[in-house]
DNA sequence: TAGTGGTCTAGACCACCTC
DNA sequence: AGGTGGTCTAGACCACTAC
């Protein structure tokens, strides 16, 4: 009979109608009865549709007040400017990038020894089980949860370092006090990948379905040694990286 | 009564059991009935919960199979060192790296002119609709759809360097082409984002439910100009990308 | 042919939101 | 109270894969 199943034509439609502008970010779309009524399906033949859209990312949906077309607006992480000192006044990189952009951050903080997982121990060439220090961030912008970062450092690095291991937070931001105590991050090698939420992560960050996670594990060098590893854990519906490698000079010529 | 829905625990049930190594990667979960039978739920409860861990990307299904653990196997993108010349023997960088990797490439290839897109004409400083050749490539690792990358050059830089409109590969990559007619390409401005994909680009990458994409976006610049623009969209399960910031002389220390 | 998942129905009850 | 989505059931038929 029909080529696609009757659920993916329905999807279908309400993706072209979406798209289109009929339903617009932040519309409502019409309730399941409606919609069985108009493609003359069951109401679990509906449902089937709009969990289609639902898992695209296309639409939310929340119990009692229908479903919603999501709209979207990024913020955008530059990581080669991330972390650089002379771009930076005090405090953290992460505080001073949102307020820039005009945004309120605001996050929670906890410190904990722990001994490293394997994929730490190996990006910072310690014995897995070995003493680290896990720094670990819940961030939000507005009051939306944001993001996760769990940086961890090597144990070693508290002979020099000790407030590291402080349960507060550090003022001027700890790349800054690593430096003033003589140690210097020289290099990053960053990593991103993106995959969909563990349950966890999606209840710390909110994430409805449909929405992946983005990755970014930053291992941090001295001259040396790699003194630290960070995972940041961002909502991928709000969240892009950008890079600037070589020369930009042509970025600010006009048309 | 219970807090969570029956399907959930089911899913959680399985979830644990899979992270467990209960079922390892490529491991075939129980049928739906025999799953029906352990959890005293109908078929249709038990799929709800298996859907779940599908569109985590844990799972997948296939009719008359059943279910299967997801193994993954990640292709690591350099993207400081991609297209660096000096890293580079002939050909282009894709080939290079897919192949130094110790795989197999393959790719088909288009040339069109079109008028640039929004996004694209904002990324080249160029007025929507004007001419662009957009070079597309669907790309392949061992026959697995790996990747589509679609690169736009604005219209008058075809005068100086006229085979970027002829539909044939440019054998010898089109960074050193362009490079052999005085365009070179001194710096990138990266991009990267993540989503579900579009129907398309899961017909495209044959892409499962709950698999991301991971896209890059690369705007290549001259000493004084923006000369192309390159959306890179890859199967967001297969690849991680990374970037090399700094000096990282440490990197070769032994613990 | 037997067993698997894929689609679809009709109906029940519950939880949440708005009025 | 009435409408919305969320959960769950029982059963039907189809399509694919294996043997």
């Amino acid at each position: 009979m029909s080529e696609q199943p009757k659920y993916r034509q329905l999807a279908d439609a309400l993706r072209r109608e979406i798209v289109n502008g009929i339903y617009p970010p932040g519309a409502r779309l019409p309730s399941e009865s409606e919609l069985s009524t108009r493609f003359d399906a069951s109401r679990n033949t509906v449902r089937n549709g709009l969990k289609l859209l639902v898992s695209e990312g296309l639409v939310t949906s929340s119990q009692g007040l229908g479903y919603e077309v999501r709209s979207h607006e990024v913020f955008e992480l530059n990581a080669s400017r991330f972390e650089n000192l002379t771009f930076q006044q005090n405090g953290d990189s992460y505080t001073t990038d949102v307020t820039n952009a005009g945004r309120r951050p605001h996050q929670t903080f906890r410190v904990e020894m722990k001994p490293a997982p394997e994929d730490i121990a190996e990006r910072l060439r310690i014995e897995v089980g070995s003493t680290t220090v896990l720094r670990f961030c819940h961030r939000y912008v507005d009051d939306v949860p944001w993001s996760t970062q769990a940086t961890y450092y090597p144990g070693w690095l508290t002979e020099q370092a000790p407030r590291l291991s402080e349960p507060g937070d550090i003022a001027e931001g700890t790349t800054r006090y690593l430096a003033g105590h003589d140690i210097e991050q020289v290099g990053y090698f960053d990593e991103i990948a993106t995959r969909m939420p563990t349950p966890d992560e999606a209840r710390l960050l909110e994430i409805g379905a449909g929405v992946p996670v983005l990755l970014w594990t930053r291992t941090g060098y001295s001259k040396d040694k790699r003194i630290r590893c960070t995972i940041t854990t961002f909502r991928g519906d709000l969240n892009r990286m950008q890079y600037e490698i070589g020369d930009l000079s042509a970025r600010n010529e006009v048309l």
